[in-house]
DNA sequence: ACGCTCTGAGAAAACGCTTTCTCATGATTC
DNA sequence: GAATCATGAGAAAGCGTTTTCTCAGAGCGT
């Protein structure tokens, strides 16, 4: 009677290094070496081992492989909502970088839930080489905990006090800055912030660059109103910024801005003409808005690319505790069509 | 002189089974049984394990785990290209769903080069315990034969002769004919579908569709033009729709009908007074237009989701080759603005 | 009090690979 | 021609788990 293991092991086994080196005659051994090119190994064994192995078809489990490598060429990526193109593009910017030196990328989404980010991103570092952070939300205190034990971490939009993490942010503060600079030497006089979710690194340094702005422009009204990061959001604040008497709207980013545009167009109210709005981010449909928007341009597919590359550094270095960069990068402000000189009337 | 093996054995390493099972006083085999609750084992014992690993903070090693269990709990999926919006909402939602039972999911971008679906695919399914396969424009007979090498498969938009691996499409042909049957009803006479990628397979869904759309309708006169499947394809052909004297096109999709109306607009056609113009797919964006657009919407969320429910049963059936459920999702024509009756004039 | 079953824990094999260690063979040198 | 060395292949030890196998000891019936 057979025992289980050996009716398992000829069962619909899947071909291994042990079926190659049984028919090329030689060692699993000398199998790994023809196949890795590590050792020097007698040219004619070789192609015998190749030919074995190509006739069945070989191909080396990575997870076999990954065990005793220590290494499994994948990253992880943890995001907190892949329905927002900023993170499709930072996706797929990782995504086609790490692709290109062999690696592949793993998603977590942590569906905007803040307190399950950190179990994630430990989850994926445990699977992975390395893990790309973008937690906006993750307060400072947890993300400092967090950070050493994800060793190979990049963080997106947030920095840590120790600088042994790299990271890449945004200048948002500066960009809305600009932005709001922008309306003002169109003539504008009464603008409106419609800001995004209140615990968002990056919301934050908008209202910063704001405050800034504001020391520089006493005579600039600057209302602010709540929101949130998407369409609906945007689309829900109209009757407030109607309300608000401002001809210059800044919005968080481009799809509120452009629910906001869509609000604003069933209400019959003129963009650019009866009032002008920002969005922040450049995504590629602010291009085709109807008007085109005005927005802060992020180079939001370098940031991937470099994202990997900060990674890929940090897995070369390996053991080094080399004081990593922190890159930054500042937003470009893309004049479209839906800014443009308020009305005469309101000049007060 | 210390070994080698014995110093990379010292140095951070990663705290193990064997650690916990030193701290408790217990062997291997128990901690691992208490970890996962296999066997019975001593309430006072696994208490000691259970404290010993949390001291310790013990997180059990995935790839030691899926080597020894034959499985990763991750699922690749492979997409010609992540900038496409349909393909995103499918990933999050395959994403979502399977992240609810456990799974992660890891990604293969082909950055639309059919020669390296196949070989994206292969690692992937390597890798994973199954492989969700967007592939619109490989060729059937590599389809045919590359799908049984990837077993527990399930493709997006695309059968395969053999109706053991499940398969989820749009029937993109019903779509569009209600598409062009909506213009018709509105009075249009004059249309022309702008299509999309030649070798796509929902492409040639469309067609066949409008083919049958001609021989019910031999009075209404139906253009065809080449394009493509993103924004700028659509801006691009601007000068072509209007030269073809139709007044309602048939984009291929929304980012198709998105770029067009933004050409449009720049040369004062109005929408839909002047021509109407349908999208394909109603992504999030669609509504949001201006004019919002009409389109065919695709249960897209859906989708992701059903695809991995789809999965999980094959990986749960394991060896039963059962035969596969084919689900196929009616498009559902979303009204919105930019489409009217034609202005009176060219009615012949 | 003896033998029986049953519970539960440790030893060891297995998962599929890489890499070190070891040793045979043939080439090189004086 | 003997001692030395380089070459290259096999044996075996890891990588970190799970799981089977094995067996000690406890509990039970007669």
């Amino acid at each position: 009677m057979g025992r289980g293991h050996m009716a398992r092991r000829n069962t619909n086994r899947r071909v291994g290094i042990a079926d190659v080196a049984e028919k090329a005659g030689v060692s699993h051994a000398t199998v790994s070496r023809v196949m890795n090119g590590n050792a020097a190994v007698d040219p004619g064994i070789a192609a015998r081992v190749r030919a074995a192995a190509a006739e069945l078809k070989y191909q080396p489990n990575p997870v076999g492989r990954s065990l005793a490598l220590g290494k499994t060429d994948t990253i992880g990526i943890v995001v907190p909502d892949l329905a927002n193109p900023t993170f499709q593009a930072i996706l797929r910017g990782l995504s086609i970088a790490a692709a290109q030196d062999g690696y592949r990328v793993l998603i977590a989404d942590s569906s905007e839930v803040t307190s399950e980010e950190a179990i994630l991103a430990g989850e994926a570092r445990r699977r992975c080489d390395g893990v790309v952070l973008c937690a906006p939300r993750m307060a400072d205190a947890e993300l400092e905990e967090l950070a050493p034990t994800l060793h190979p971490l990049v963080l997106i939009n947030r920095t840590t006090i120790a600088t042994n993490t790299p990271s890449l942010s945004v200048d948002y503060g500066q960009g809305i800055q600009e932005l709001a600079q922008h309306l003002v030497s169109l003539g504008h006089r009464r603008l409106v912030f419609l800001s995004g979710p209140e615990h968002s690194a990056s919301n934050r340094q908008r209202l910063v660059g704001l405050d800034q702005f504001r020391a520089e422009h006493p005579d600039i009204e600057l209302q602010m109103l709540h929101g949130g990061s998407n369409f609906d959001s945007g689309h829900e604040s109209t009757e407030a910024i109607i309300a608000s008497g401002a001809t210059g709207v800044l919005a968080f980013n481009d799809l509120v801005a452009m629910g906001l545009l869509s609000g604003l167009h069933e209400r019959g109210i003129r963009v650019p003409e009866d009032i002008s709005v920002t969005g922040f981010d450049d995504i590629p449909f602010a291009k085709y808005t109807t008007p085109p928007l005005t927005t802060a341009a992020v180079p939001i597919n370098e940031l991937g690319s470099l994202a990997w590359r900060r990674m890929r550094e940090q897995i070369q270095q390996a053991g080094e505790t080399a004081t990593q960069a922190q890159d930054e990068f500042s937003p470009r402000v893309e004049i479209r069509k839906s800014t443009a000189a308020p009305a005469l009337k309101p000049a007060s």
